[in-house]
DNA sequence: CGATCCCGCCATCGG
DNA sequence: CCGATGGCGGGATCG
């Protein structure tokens, strides 16, 4: 009854989507079965056949339109919605068919829960399920109630990133080995008396219960508006995520997932109903992480028997940054987590999440900045969020697709099912010469990257990033990271820059306590314009316009970006690895000062560059900056200033944390024209690593930007052995020839191109300190057997 | 019959 | 207090 008039309405407010922003995909995506003139026919099929609908992603009007003839063709009227025309993944679909992968700022890309219940013929519950998971990888954010922006897959790649990352320092890996091992063990000998042991270790291993995870453009605003106990669902989606994200070869079995989501903390209840109620909202999550083509329902086939479970089907993620560019700011983070960690060593990883206990505070920021901020804003608009995102996702990509020319695709057979042949094709033929440059960021990057598409890159990202040449000792493509105060210095000075108060927004609110507390933390530094993107650089090198021209102070801040940069790629080797962004791995996280910039345009003048260099050694010390942003077009005028959260731990902390940082910036300025740096700022950056602890103390890091690899007597061995272990994981897909790509810190430890020799930087710390590691390595060969659907 | 998962009651939340 | 959210799990469908 109600499907023919969802499907009318659904097609007629088709103008708004763009369904060519999706390329080619589709052949990458169903390789067996070309994408032709029939596809129509096909997504008439998938909307009848839910069997298929994960695969085909109706995208607008063809979706649609077929999916309404079908229908009307069959008169139907009422036919019975047979279920699974009412299922929630095909709701999904729909739901996703009304809005852009990409939207433009431009567009209107609000959601009001009202109508797309009413135009969808479905009760708001369903649409409930659907926002929940979307929100979970901040496609969608909540503005205020029955409204949601839509943000679609510009924040997807660093989501992704981050969510990996999360499930990585939550040690999931070892979590799903653990669980595994303990299935087979039931299996044999159900003396079952290792389990205890097992059962302890997971238990005191992971005793923060994680929220959500957030982002920064858009975290304040979902989590400010509701507070509410940020329960299921959307946690649940991201912990599901994160668990395909870490898990060997990207499968993840229901049961396995349940269970480590069920007992994050407590014990071994088996509570049956408990399980059956988990499985059941996975059953929810999968359907619409299925629409999004993120996975693939999938069986695996052990001695037990067929097992349902899901295959990762999405975007490569990145191990660990977003390439070198986020490097520097990868090494920022890190020094400042370790002072976090020093500071408050009890405290356990809650990385990356906001802890309940801390909304209070967050609220009252927000207050604060309601009351300081006088300007009168409409509740709903957010323009500077766009942006910001819109970045951020580019930036990703850009760094993604040169990392994955150095390597050959671990799994060619299987990638060439899930890579669009546009991007292979792309990035393939990638001249030698950015190969070279590549090179040494290549040996920052661990593991062979593969680059997906993201069911459906715009022609025009892909082509940018053909072209874009990565420059790494140039600094090119970074971001400028502004501290909140500096923010406003350039604010006051250009007119054009402008900050967009976000509605929900943290912004703001954080800029009137952090300023404060920043300032005075970092005004003891001596004012050095630490990192700095160099504006024109970014993504401009696509048109390999020169450095050449730069201004001094250009020239410093690039010298300064690859000094950090040369350290920052021995850190990112390590195993904490990346802490690309923003978070502030302590209570709560902040997201820190990421700060769009602008264009050529809104580049600034030089002297104001000068400015922005005294500034910008707060951010490097303050705060590990969140994701770079890549520069695009030169109509972008608005600087973004990113949510900036902060919490009373925070602020506490910072001081700390600039002990560390200062002392690098400051000796990195100083060198500004000289290609190697003088040997005081090696020794103080030892010293520092060292003192923080980012470094064993016999470890010596040069600040030469040469020497990227560091010759040591004595490894690391905990952290050897903890990674080691994931690597044997025992999944031998069927179907896949390659072995599933190592994707582990051992990999990435020792496996990198650079070198031998080289070692990791901090390479002992956090890792191996936590509980299991040997035992886990052990998992029962076990025949895995992928079979689709 | 087991795998899926729709449906909608009803507890919470936020205003 | 009310409408917005969204846990939750009974029980219908599907394969």
């Amino acid at each position: 009854k109600q499907a023919g008039g969802s499907q009318r309405v659904l097609a007629d407010r088709q103008p708004g989507c763009q369904p060519l922003a999706t390329p080619p995909k589709l052949g990458g995506a169903l390789p067996a079965e070309p994408w032709t003139p029939t596809a129509n026919l096909k997504v008439l099929i998938s909307a009848a056949s839910p069997e298929i609908r994960s695969r085909e992603r109706s995208r607008g009007l063809q979706g649609a339109r077929s999916c309404q003839e079908h229908l009307s063709g069959d008169e139907h009227e009422k036919s019975q919605p047979s279920r699974k025309e009412k299922s929630l993944g095909l709701l999904c679909l729909k739901f996703l068919a009304r809005y852009p992968d990409y939207p433009s700022a431009a567009e209107n890309n609000y959601i009001c829960l009202d109508e797309v219940a009413e135009e969808l013929n479905v009760e708001r519950r369903r649409i409930y399920s659907i926002v929940n998971v979307l929100e979970s990888l901040h496609m969608v954010s909540r503005l205020a109630k029955n409204r949601y922006i839509w943000h679609g897959q510009h924040n997807l790649a660093k989501t992704l990133q981050t969510l990996k990352k999360v499930g990585e320092e939550n040690k999931y890996t070892e979590k799903i080995q653990m669980i595994k091992k303990r299935e087979y063990e039931h299996e044999f000998d159900l003396d079952g008396k290792g389990n205890e042991e097992v059962a302890r270790s997971f238990v005191s291993n992971e005793h923060s219960e994680m929220c959500f995870v957030e982002l920064p453009g858009i975290e304040f605003c979902a989590a400010s508006v509701n507070s509410r106990k940020d329960k299921s669902l959307r946690v649940m989606s991201q912990k599901f995520v994160m668990l395909l994200l870490v898990s060997a070869p990207y499968i993840v079995s229901l049961e396995v997932a349940a269970k480590i989501l069920i007992g994050e903390n407590q014990l071994e209840d088996l509570d049956k109903s408990k399980f059956k109620t988990k499985i059941r909202r996975l059953y929810d999550i999968a359907n619409v992480l299925s629409s999004l083509e993120l996975i693939k329902k999938v069986h695996v086939t052990e001695e037990r028997g067929r097992k349902p479970a899901f295959k990762w089907t999405g975007p490569e993620v990145p191990p660990n940054t977003h390439g070198m560019y986020m490097c520097h700011l990868l090494f920022q983070a890190q020094i400042i987590e370790q002072c976090s960690k020093n500071l408050f060593p009890s405290r356990v990883k809650q990385n990356f999440t906001r802890h309940p206990s801390l909304t209070k505070l967050v609220k009252s920021i927000e207050n604060d900045r309601r009351k300081i901020q006088s300007a009168p804003t409409s509740p709903v608009k957010i323009n500077t969020n766009e942006h910001l995102s819109v970045y951020t996702s580019e930036m990703s990509q850009l760094a993604a697709i040169p990392q994955y020319q150095l390597e050959e695709p671990p799994k060619s057979e299987d990638m060439k099912n899930n890579l669009s042949g546009s991007v292979l094709e792309h990035s393939l033929p990638w001249p030698e010469a950015a190969l070279k440059a590549n090179i040494h960021t290549a040996a920052t990057l661990p593991k062979p990257l593969l680059t997906q598409p993201l069911g459906a890159l715009p022609p025009s990202r892909q082509s940018a990033s053909t072209v874009i040449k990565p420059q790494p000792h140039s600094g090119a493509s970074y971001a400028i990271y502004l501290h909140p105060s500096e923010a406003q210095a350039v604010t006051a000075y250009n007119p054009s820059f402008m900050f967009q108060p976000l509605p929900c927004a943290n912004v703001t609110g954080i800029k009137s306590i952090n300023p404060k507390a920043l300032s005075e933390m970092t005004s003891k530094e001596g004012d050095n314009c630490t990192a700095a993107a160099d504006p024109g650089k970014t993504m401009a090198a696509k048109e390999r316009p020169v450095m050449e021209s730069e201004s001094s102070s250009n020239r410093c801040l690039k010298r300064s970006w690859a000094l950090q940069e040369s350290n920052l790629i021995k850190k990112c080797r390590s195993d904490e690895e990346s802490l690309d962004n923003t978070f502030f791995p302590s209570g709560y996280l902040i997201p820190l000062t990421q700060c769009t910039y602008h264009s050529n345009k809104a580049a600034l003048p030089n002297r104001e560059r000068g400015g922005l260099c005294s500034l910008q050694h707060t951010v490097t010390h303050s705060s590990p900056a969140a994701g770079a942003i890549p520069e695009m077009t030169s109509e972008l005028k608005a600087v973004n200033i990113p949510a900036f959260h902060i919490t009373s731990l925070n602020i506490m902390l910072s001081p700390t944390s600039i002990a560390a940082a200062p002392v690098l910036s400051n000796s990195h300025l100083s060198s500004s024209n000289t290609s190697s740096v003088p040997n005081s700022s090696s020794s103080l950056l030892n010293f520092t690593l060292q003192h923080v602890g980012l470094i064993p103390a016999g470890v010596q890091v040069s600040t030469n930007p040469v020497l990227q690899h560091i010759p040591i007597p004595s490894k690391p061995e905990s952290v050897n052995h903890s990674s080691e272990n994931m690597t044997l994981q025992e999944e031998k897909p069927t179907v896949l020839k390659e072995p599933p790509e190592p994707q582990t810190m051992t990999e990435n430890l020792f496996h990198t191109p650079g070198g031998p020799n080289t070692v990791p930087l901090l390479s002992a710390n956090a890792g191996g300190t936590d509980t299991i590691s040997q035992g886990t390595s052990y998992i029962p060969q076990r025949k895995l057997e992928v079979s689709e659907n």
